[in-house]
DNA sequence: CTGAAGACCTGCCTGC
DNA sequence: TGCAGGCAGGTCTTCA
């Protein structure tokens, strides 16, 4: 499910509701999600107020007043909701892994904070939050696509000498982060470079057009609420509605909008790439 | 070292 | 209708 505009749009939707509450208790229903569950996390988390809720890379942290963060990756599927209490109380859902109760600070109103994840690739882990640029999976993120980093000179210092495609190495979190398979091949397609072109051997003006059509793409997919094809939705549990800017992404041969060329539908690394043959060459 | 493939899971769609 | 097979928004690990 989630790449960078995905979480940027939970993280946006989220924070309007959660900074302020208090953490008055965190319930897991299973060990494990894609890794062990630490035991001590719900002791961690529970008394802790959220002071922040922040994106990096595709990972969505809470920080704590107790000075440790709750660290969030959605993986394919996972989601992350906020309900407010109603008479009712919330009936636990199949694939809720972890429901999170909250109290604001007069402690009259109660809201919670649902984890969910069908496929179980995601994770749910927590550290100081002064040790979290040095944690096992955040210390290898490149820069952000929106930093001032990231511009043409540093791709091609980064693609020097790399066969690799370039639609994979767009996608290497050790390059830059948040770049994920629908806007791979929408980025490529706005830049007419074909999925397939060694990295290294893109021009700086192309680079530069790779650049900008990276933060245009993420932009307007932050602005459109993100991209939901199945079953993304936000904090708020409403869906994205990016899919309709779509222009290759799961068009398999159907028109290019450009040229009217068919959409093609390709294997890559294990993941389906789109790209129009005519408006993206080699 | 690099790049590709496999692994982790469940759900949904397609085609026989 | 029922079942097998393939595919899915991520990313870490293993293999060639």
């Amino acid at each position: 499910m989630p790449e960078l505009p995905e979480v940027e749009t939970i993280k946006r939707s989220l924070e309007k509701y959660i900074v302020g509450y208090k953490i008055t208790s965190l319930t897991t229903f299973r060990d494990s999600l894609r890794y062990q569950l630490s035991s001590d996390l719900a002791a961690t988390a529970g008394n802790g107020r959220i002071i922040d809720i922040r994106r990096i890379a595709k990972y969505l942290l809470l920080d704590l007043d107790n000075h440790n963060s709750l660290i969030f990756h959605l993986g394919m599927t996972g989601r992350l909701v906020f309900k407010t209490a109603d008479n009712c109380g919330y009936q636990r859902q199949k694939h809720d892994h972890i429901i999170i109760d909250l109290a604001d600070s007069s402690e009259k109103e109660k809201a919670k904070l649902i984890f969910t994840d069908p496929r179980r690739f995601g994770m749910v882990y927590h550290c100081l939050t002064s040790d979290l640029y040095q944690e096992k999976y955040l210390r290898h993120m490149a820069i952000e696509p929106f930093s001032k980093q990231f511009d043409a000179n540093y791709l091609k210092n980064c693609f020097k000498n790399k066969k690799l495609p370039i639609k994979s190495a767009i996608m290497d979190n050790r390059i830059v982060v948040g770049v994920g398979n629908i806007y791979a091949s929408e980025s490529l397609f706005l830049s007419g470079i074909h999925p397939l072109r060694p990295a290294g051997t893109l021009q700086i003006a192309e680079l530069e057009l790779l650049v900008k059509s990276i933060v245009t793409i993420l932009c307007q997919a932050i602005d459109a609420g993100g991209t939901t094809l199945k079953d993304f939705v936000n904090g708020d549990n409403r869906p994205g509605y990016f899919k309709q800017y779509l222009r290759v992404y799961d068009r398999n041969q159907l028109d290019c909008y450009n040229c009217s060329a068919k959409i093609v539908k390709l294997m890559q690394s294990g993941r389906a790439s789109y790209y129009c043959p005519q408006c993206q060459r080699l």
